[in-house]
DNA sequence: AAAAAC
DNA sequence: TTTTTGGG
DNA sequence: AAAAAC
């Protein structure tokens, strides 16, 4: 129940077996390490948070943002669960969880996972949202109108009228759901910062997403690049991803080239830029990289493979925001962003964040995410204990 | 309108 | 019982 | 689905 950590002992093997658990109302309030004690409920829940997404739109989403929670508190919770009593006060483990986690306890698995799991319908929307460009919509169109494999999405891709997205997603799907490790992502980065040197020196270039939590391996590989001078970093974007062009690495890309807010007065509307939404200031490229493939791969016939590459530009002013917001992970962020407006009523996003407290609104500043936390009244979380 | 990112 | 659930 | 506000 209470906030009480044990940084002082003598046993740093296994850390987090050594803190209570935190029963908080937001995620970035505690811990959540990548490898926890409860993996067999947590991937109940992961089934039982997907099903809820896909089978209807209208409150779906909203029933999958709970399981996720219930998911979020488990993997927070320093040791194996035994006994239903143990959390059957927990914030957001319901009644319907708390049946679920009754269920694998007593028969060691929950018959309403089991439903699902053999139902053709979750597999294969399963199967087609991992399609880069395909989401849930698109899965469900194309499962009712009789799909069941990639290959039937292929030999259909006139009748369904693929986009360029999903055509690259179909052509490459084996390669981009190879999982990418860490020595993957350090060759990518590596790649970048090489280029990167060539057209502005001094550039940083940092790995987020889910390798900077941590984790050993992912499905794409996100690079967050900044300049310690606030307007070197204009234009740097498109610099870079011609010269990757070039060099031909790059097998599709997307970009969003938002509007720099470094000269706020100079900035003139064009086509180019209004007809993108104002969702990200920030300039990012989503790309499919031709990379070199590593030496534990199999030689087959490729010595390259695709893979998912984002590359993200921020000037050095608003670089702790979009770091927070780039390591993630995503519920870390949502639950970041909800606490800062409810308790404390500062807005939160990737490019800063403003008080509201005062009339008109005050931004305020940060140069590291230390300086974030601290402006927020939290206890700093390591981005490690970030996988929630 | 949907999908792309955390 | 109703409202909220990230931001843009 | 779960919790907080009403």
């Amino acid at each position: 129940m209470d906030i009480q950590y044990n940084e002082h002992s003598s046993d740093a093997r296994s850390d987090i077996d050594h803190f209570s658990y935190q029963d908080t109302k937001y995620e970035c309030q505690r811990r959540t390490p990548l490898n926890h004690h409860n993996k067999k409920f947590t991937e109940a829940f992961e089934i039982l948070e997907k099903h809820a997404s896909y089978i209807d739109r209208e409150h779906g989403e909203s029933r999958a943002l709970a399981f996720r929670k219930a998911s979020c508190a488990l993997k927070s919770y320093p040791r194996e669960i035994t006994r239903i009593d143990e959390i059957s006060k927990i914030t957001h483990v319901g009644e319907h969880s708390l049946r679920v986690i009754t269920d694998i306890l007593e028969n060691g698995y929950s018959e309403e996972v089991q439903d699902i799991i053999s139902c053709e319908m979750f597999h294969v929307i399963e199967l087609f949202t991992g399609i880069y460009g395909c989401g849930p919509s698109t899965a469900h169109k194309w499962y009712s109108l009789g799909h069941r494999t990639t290959q039937d999405i292929k030999d259909n891709a006139e009748i369904l009228n693929l986009n360029v997205q999903q055509k690259y997603g179909v052509e490459f799907y084996d390669d981009l759901n190879a999982p990418v490790d860490m020595p993957d992502a350090l060759r990518i980065q590596r790649l970048v910062v090489e280029q990167l040197d060539l057209i502005q020196p001094s550039c940083s270039a940092e790995i987020v997403g889910g390798f900077g939590r941590g984790k050993q391996c992912g499905h794409d590989i996100d690079i967050l690049i900044s300049h310690p001078e606030e307007d070197k970093v204009e234009g740097l974007l498109v610099k870079l991803v011609n010269r990757l062009t070039t060099l031909g690495c790059m097998l599709h890309t997307a970009l969003s080239v938002g509007k720099n807010v470094v000269r706020k007065e100079t900035f003139v509307k064009t086509k180019a830029t209004q007809t993108r939404s104002t969702m990200d200031n920030l300039d990012r490229c989503f790309a499919i990289m031709k990379v070199e493939k590593s030496a534990t791969d199999n030689d087959s016939c490729n010595s390259w493979i695709a893979r998912r590459v984002d590359l993200i530009i921020t000037p050095s002013s608003q670089y702790a925001f979009s770091l927070l917001g780039w390591i993630g992970s995503k519920q870390f962020n949502r639950s970041l962003r909800l606490y800062a407006w409810k308790e404390m009523k500062i807005h939160l996003n990737s490019h800063g964040m403003w008080d509201h407290k005062l009339t008109p609104p005050k931004r305020i500043l940060a140069t590291d995410e230390e300086e974030i936390f601290k402006a927020l009244h939290l206890d700093f979380v390591e981005r490690k204990d970030r996988n929630c």
